[in-house]
DNA sequence: TTAGTAACATACAGGCTGTATGTATGCAAC
DNA sequence: GTTGCATACATACAGCCTGTATGTTACTAA
């Protein structure tokens, strides 16, 4: 019972996985717009019909594939070192950061075709619904102990975010790691109280 | 002979302004994907027959409207007052930009569809084609004259070009831009030397 | 075993894009 | 001025794609 039950489960588990896979590696070489679900099903093996019957449409895919994006950068994020200094623990989740968006496809599904494709409040709440705390966090924690200056939270989050965002861009064109950690790190540093 | 050339002349910009104005608007409205050839024509009282005729597809009229969208901020940018302090400059620079970035529609243009449709290296042709170089030029003068941290020019244009932009996002999106200027203000002092 | 439901596959309708083709209007030279 | 060409458009068409509706098979629970 137990086991029959399982193989329905299993069975879905295993279609939504390959549909997964297959949308995650199409829409970065292709984007969302240029990936077809003909095309989609095709790197399958299956039909549209399973594709719809599991997502209730293309974009409904894309948005899987996407939080499923987050959830693994916040989960190599957070299995960060954790370090005292809170002015030295933003120092090394930044580079803990930049290392995990440089996985192959991940600035393009987060940081392009994500906004765009879902908005930037459908994107903030995936977000939300995973790692996005840990910069938060780090700089309330480094504005309560005097490390840094005391700024508008939300607003700094977002700003400081979307100037990592870049350096993981410019990197995965091509920029220089160390040249963009040496940025990350004289703003830091001039954060400081 | 130059009364009768003009003729034809006015015709064709009149009809290819009509395609960018609605453009825009529909653009900004729906989004890139979101907009339809037949909405666009039938905003203009011209058939797709025009549009195809004057833009080799939808997506080059929309790089010609980002185009425009760029080159319009980057006049709004470089009517700026000069100042001599490369570090004043920078702070008054930022507040001009943001204050360009706040015309409806232009974030998601520049910032949200732009990138994502045409690619980062266009969109950075696109700047470079304008002004991006304002930025550029004001970190480098501020670099030379010593009056904040010599850091490479090209990823620190590209970061801190990027912490304006998601401050005119979220500002659009309804922060204050007093806070989002505060971190600004915040950042550019601690680049000091 | 049987009824019901979930997991697919197939078939279809509508819309959209880009191209090919047709038409009219300006323009330049004779 | 009319003849011929090029430019500016309009119309028609082919192909693809999306989402839905419908059919079929595989489970599962009673």
């Amino acid at each position: 019972m137990q086991q029959e039950r399982r193989r329905q489960q299993d069975r879905t588990d295993g279609t939504r996985a390959a549909l997964l896979e297959a949308g995650r590696m199409l829409f970065v070489e292709k984007g969302f717009a240029g990936t077809s679900t003909p095309e989609l099903v095709a790197a399958t093996g299956l039909t549209r019909g399973a594709l719809y019957h599991h997502y209730a449409d293309k974009r409904a895919l894309f948005a899987a594939v996407v939080e499923r994006e987050a959830q693994a950068a916040a989960e190599a994020i957070e299995t960060m070192p954790s370090v005292n200094a809170p002015l030295d623990a933003l120092r090394v989740g930044s580079r803990v950061y930049l290392e995990a968006m440089s996985v192959p496809g991940r600035t393009r599904l987060l940081l392009l075709d994500g906004p765009a494709v879902l908005g930037l409040s459908e994107m903030d709440e995936i977000h939300a619904r995973h790692g996005n705390r840990t910069l938060r966090q780090g700089l309330e924690a480094a504005m309560e102990s005097g490390a840094i200056r005391r700024l508008p939270l939300a607003v700094t989050t977002e700003m400081l975010g979307a100037l990592f965002d870049r350096a993981a861009l410019s990197v995965a064109q091509g920029a220089s790691l160390e040249d963009a950690l040496a940025v990350v790190s004289a703003v830091l540093d001039g954060l400081r109280a």
